[in-house]
DNA sequence: TTGAATGCAAAAAATTTGCATATTG
DNA sequence: CAATATGCAAATTTTTTGCATTCAA
């Protein structure tokens, strides 16, 4: 972490030992739901933290810039570094695993969403729904079949 | 709507005036959470279904391929048609309002996922964040402010 | 008639809030 | 010492579930 201790203090908030925890978790889990962190908070340091610490946190953390939150799945939130969010998340439908990809990777669709829609995407944010290599045989149904 | 009618009844579930009304109620909205389409559903129909009905006819609908959920925001879930799905959102982070891209927009990109990753994207769950033309000006703060 | 769907109310989850106490600066 | 965070519990909000009744086939 570079210097969670000055970005708190330069808002004129207070440095505390559960705000690091908090953030030595997020860095730990990668990807983790409010709830994960908790856990994680909990196995690390000794004493869990109450959630309402937990949301709390990550809400100054990412106020901060130190984490962000996307919604990988559809109905968890997950935070992680915000380091992390410098690439696309492909998350499989199959396996739940979450690859990820460069920025640039994406850079010829972010130009012509840029020149066709005048839309300046943030691709830090997106999550690509899709099946990964393992999976990508098994999806035959429930895939494509609308009605139209 | 193509013909919700056999395609129920070809699962062999059944045709009621429920389902037909959320299913009403989605195409109008375009964008729509189950709160929403309840709201709708009164509004056009005369009584409001219960939240349970509405969850539960969402689920059937979503089954049969009719419509399709994604999390637009970071807190509701949001049901369209699964046409609609055919288009890649753009969803605006200052006003909120939703565009809507071409899938082919993005065939660079997944061309990409698949040859360097092997991952098969489904861009037609695809969400995109960023900023319209007209909110573009205004995103100075609160932006790729990051710690590291 | 028969089983699936609805409607209602209660149960679960997930997230937020109020407030006294403990801590930081 | 003053003000912010914490911890706990209660309150919200969102979604799911149980069950008797109603309705489609």
């Amino acid at each position: 972490m570079s210097d969670l201790g000055s970005a708190l203090r330069a808002q004129g908030k207070r440095v505390t030992p559960q705000r690091r925890r908090i953030l030595a978790a997020v860095t730990a889990l990668a990807h983790a739901t409010p709830d994960a962190v908790a856990k994680a908070v909990g196995e690390d340091g000794g004493v869990e933290l109450p959630l309402s610490t937990i949301y709390r946190g990550l809400e100054v953390l990412e106020e901060l810039g130190f984490v962000t939150h996307t919604h990988l799945d559809h109905h968890a939130p997950s935070y992680h570094l915000a380091e992390h969010a410098t690439h696309i998340h492909l998350v499989c439908l199959g396996c739940g695993r979450v690859a990820e990809a460069e920025v640039e990777e994406a850079a010829g669709f972010t130009g012509n969403l840029r020149s066709r829609h005048g839309f300046d995407a943030d691709v830090t944010h997106m999550a690509v729904h899709g099946w990964c290599a393992d999976c990508a045989p098994d999806h035959g149904p429930h895939h494509g079949q609308g009605p139209g």
